[in-house]
DNA sequence: TCAAAAGTGTTTGGGCTACACCCATGG
DNA sequence: CCATGGGTGTAGCCCAAACACTTTTGA
């Protein structure tokens, strides 16, 4: 027996790719490569298989552009006007990523004519695709303000600055050095390197790495890097 | 032309329905009427229509239901195991409603064997809809540790009292008095009537209604009732 | 007049902000 | 020896938690 009588969809994944530059935010788009929009600047997307989760719908088609694995994602809410999509009805569940720009680079993949854009350059994306990425910026910003997600961005070794210009960048917001420093190093989460980065500075920032163990034990920690939330989110 | 081969899969949507009688969290369950898992527990679902965006399918199965409209909507994360639901795939969006209970009981609908359980003593579900009703409590918990949602519970006028219950039964902690009464009145969210509550105590407890404009304004803005915030949710 | 709940006041301490200051080093 | 960014120290303020206290009224 089946569900008789009842409709089916096409189901979707779509990737909100955020990277970090050391400057600025970026995200990842392709050129979609078929009909509708093609050739139209598009997030990275693929149909739910047969015999797949959403979760690892979502993976597979972020590994297929950027040959990645492992990789810091998360779902927000499911897209489902009627004509989102004019071919055909289509409803889409889309997953933000947090990569490591560099990372990325050395596997990148020309099929898709992918390229990374700064987030304020944004181009005019197919469908609701602008609208989705609206959310996930807002959804990051939110997630970010309490949770320690914003690691995933950088490299394995990092100095406190790049951390802090991160931070900074998303919130459109400048950030107390002293204040941001101290709150960082209180939670414990970051090891001190012997190296230095000496590029910047004279002095010479230490770089810092993940404490992994205590990281993922505070994956849902609330946190407080954030000072008067209220002015800097929504 | 159409997206030729890809396979085509049901969507759901499920309504986690919460409700506060005074005393307890409730959840609002019903018998299914069909095939597979005929007959035993279950939350209020239905497949979206061709015509229909999600969340005017998540309204349109509340009313179904309860007979409400203009109800607290708010989807999560959908859930997609291939084989979640043993018939056919299908993937389904959730949504938990709150509702106030009272004007619900006014309209019950016997169609669905509809039944409040406990929060606590929710029985067993059919498919992963156990771990729907989880998802949506945590959910719950951590935006009602953020924004005012929690007196879409409450009847029209409440007492101070209530609502005060209400947060402690949700977060199962106690939470001063005095301190709860002052955070709550100091958002301005709150108007006094004139009327007193007489059946709870000799002195009589003011009602209180929302400030409906202030309400909506302040929804989406950090506010703070809860002490110790990393304690209590998790 | 007493019990019981409503509602108000007051002290205290921790933490956050703002800002000043010292440190290290290459030129 | 100075400019530059790295890093630390600290005073003050605000706010929240804890808890004591007053008010009201039915029995």
């Amino acid at each position: 027996m089946k569900y008789s009588g009842q409709t089916r969809v096409h189901v979707a994944v779509d990737c909100i790719i955020f990277g970090f530059d050391g400057e600025n935010f970026k995200l990842l788009l392709i050129k979609r490569g078929f009909e509708p929009e093609m050739h139209r600047w598009s997030l990275m997307e693929g149909f739910i298989q047969p015999d797949e989760s959403l979760g690892a719908g979502a993976q597979r088609v972020l590994k297929q552009l950027t040959g990645l694995e492992g990789v810091y994602l998360e779902q927000i809410p499911a897209f489902g006007e009627p004509n989102r999509d004019p071919m055909e009805r289509t409803i889409s569940v889309p997953y933000f990523a947090l990569v490591d720009i560099q990372k990325y680079e050395a596997q990148l993949s020309f099929d898709y004519q992918a390229e990374w854009f700064l987030l304020s350059e944004t181009p005019n994306l197919i469908f609701d695709h602008n609208a989705m990425v609206k959310m996930a910026k807002t959804r990051l910003r939110y997630k970010a303000a309490f949770h320690p997600i914003l690691f995933e961005l950088l490299p394995d070794k990092f100095t406190l600055q790049q951390l802090h210009t991160l931070y900074e960048k998303l919130y459109e917001n400048t950030f107390d050095k002293g204040n941001f420093t101290r709150k960082v190093l209180s939670t414990g989460l970051l090891v001190r390197l012997k190296e230095k980065d000496k590029e910047h500075s004279r002095k010479g920032a230490f770089y810092f790495k993940l404490d992994r163990e205590k990281y993922h034990n505070n994956f849902e920690a609330f946190l407080n890097f954030i000072p008067s939330l209220d002015k800097v989110i929504g």
